[in-house]
Formats: structure tokens, sequence, C-alpha cells
DNA sequence: CAGTATCCTTAGGGATACTG
DNA sequence: CAGTATCCCTAAGGATACTG
């Protein structure tokens, strides 16, 4: 309707890329999600699997699961088992932008580093900045209290 | 108050890099904050020079110029004229951030193409994907009608 | 197991007007 | 020129319950 009375173009921030990366990859947890399956390598990550990182509710997962596959950087493959299960891989154009995602990673965990602030572990273990601890990795998220934050 | 109930550490995403880096840089109107303060290059950038190059309102702008000077990006300079200007420009710390945010627009840059959408030309001419016209780039927004897109 | 369905809250931003 | 001050709105996410 307002743009009825337009006649001229201007700048449209919804046709840049930065507004295109923001929507698609930056948003509150989709790096995470991008990370837990690049994690998981060749093996497919199921739904469930999420929640033992991720304190993530399944509404949130599945709508984030859901706007990734229409981007094109996951893939998702019913099994027909009983219960049946679903897989989660990442596509090529999923794995092209985990480097991206560890540069921002190492952006900001320098930041944070210069600034004294405290960094979860988890992701450090994800990023090769703590050594990696099975118990912690493969485990529900709550098991992180047993270690020193 | 919920805190009070805990006993456990858990994993925490305000504590985890990408969190943090969503909430410093990847904002609506940080990247193109960062980018237009960057390419004035050593002059510094002015208040009102932002809204020759981005639709944001005064209060957006204000809070988002606040918030990346406490978080050390950018620097505040007010010089004693009548009436008063004040310079912005990049901290060491924000310039560090702009070959990261280059990266990000290139693979956001791609995927467009790759999936046919319009891209803005502004962008385009800021990162090098589009020669550089100075009549679009140092005159208001809105002079973009002039162009096609 | 792998999700929907509802309801609710909140941060971030937009529109507009005003000020030192 | 360089901002505040108000008011409003919406998208994204959280809590909780339910389902094939």
């Amino acid at each position: 309707m307002t743009e009825e009375h337009e006649f001229e173009f201007e700048f449209d921030i919804r046709q840049d890329p930065y507004n295109h990366m923001m929507k698609i990859i930056f948003s509150r947890w989709k790096p995470f999600i991008l990370r837990a399956i690049d994690f998981d390598g060749d093996n497919p990550t199921y739904f469930s699997r999420f929640f033992k990182q991720l304190p993530i509710t399944q509404k949130v997962l599945s709508q984030n699961l859901k706007a990734m596959e229409q981007d094109g950087l996951i893939s998702r493959n019913i099994i027909p088992e009983i219960p049946p299960r679903v897989e989660y891989k990442l596509t090529d154009e999923g794995k092209s932008v985990i480097a991206l995602l560890d540069l921002v990673y190492d952006w900001g965990w320098k930041d944070m580093k210069r600034k004294s602030m405290p960094i979860d572990p988890l992701g450090e273990m994800w990023h090769g900045y703590r050594e990696r601890d099975e118990d912690i990795m493969y485990h529900p998220y709550k098991k992180l209290n047993t270690k020193d934050c």
C-alpha cells in the first residue's frame, strides 16, 4: 500500500546480503544447530540429539530446522522405522558455512577473552579451545555442572 | 530468582561467543553502520552522514552507536563548534571486524546469486561487486532510484 | 520418537514529535 | 547539528500441553 505511492527505488535492506545472512544464519539458535550437526560428522543427527546439548524447546528447534532446510543448509530424511526417526545432515552448502562460523566464533572468543567475560566450555570444545571431554559432549547439557565454568 | 533453586551449571547460551557476536555485531543495522564508517576511511563520519545511505531512524541509530561505543567498536568525539559536530571512527577493534564482515557479505552474496535473489547495489559498491558510483555513494539513498536494481 | 498446538513475553526496531 | 522522548508493533523465542 505504501509502495503504491513510491515512484522511486530506495536502498532496500531486505535485498542486502548482510540482512540475508542475519535471517538465514545469525539468528539465536542457528549457529549452534549447524555446529551440532557438523560435530556429528558423517553420522546423521536426530531430532532428540539436539536436546542433549542445547537448552532449546521442541517448537523452536522444529521451526529452525524447517527454515534451514528450506534455505538449503540442511537435509531431512525420514527413516521408516517404528517409531520413525528423522535424520538431519548438512548439505554441501551447509558445510560451506561452517568455516565462516568458525571465524565468527574465533573473533567473538577473542573479544570475550579481552573483556574477561566467562565463556561456556561446550562451545570451546566444539571449537578446539578446550580439550574434548566425551562425557560432556555426548551427554545432556546439564552434565556440564560437573565441570567448572 | 530462578537461579536460587539451581544447584547446577548448565550450558549458558549467554556465555557463548556466537551469542556474543550476534549481540554486538549481527543485529539489524550494525554491519551497515560499521561498513559506512569504514567506507569513509580516515575521514570521520558524522551523525547526519549515516542518513545519506541508510534508511534508519535517529533513535535507532543513536541506540546502536551508543552500544557499539560501549562494546569498543567505535569511538565518539565531540568537536566544539557551533553547532557542535560529533565524529565517529572505528577503533582498532572495530577495524579488525571489517574483514570478517567482508567474508560474511561474500558468503551471503554468493548464496543470493545462487538463488537468483535481487541484491541491493549500494552494498555491492561498498564491497566491490559493482563499480563505484560516487553520485550514488555520496548522496542520499533515495538517489538510488536513478539506477536499476 | 518427532514433532504440533496454544498462549504468552520481550527485545529491537519504526513513526513521529520535540530540544539544546 | 545531534540527538531525546513517546508510543506502537512485530518477529522470535519460551512454557506447557498434547499427538501420530
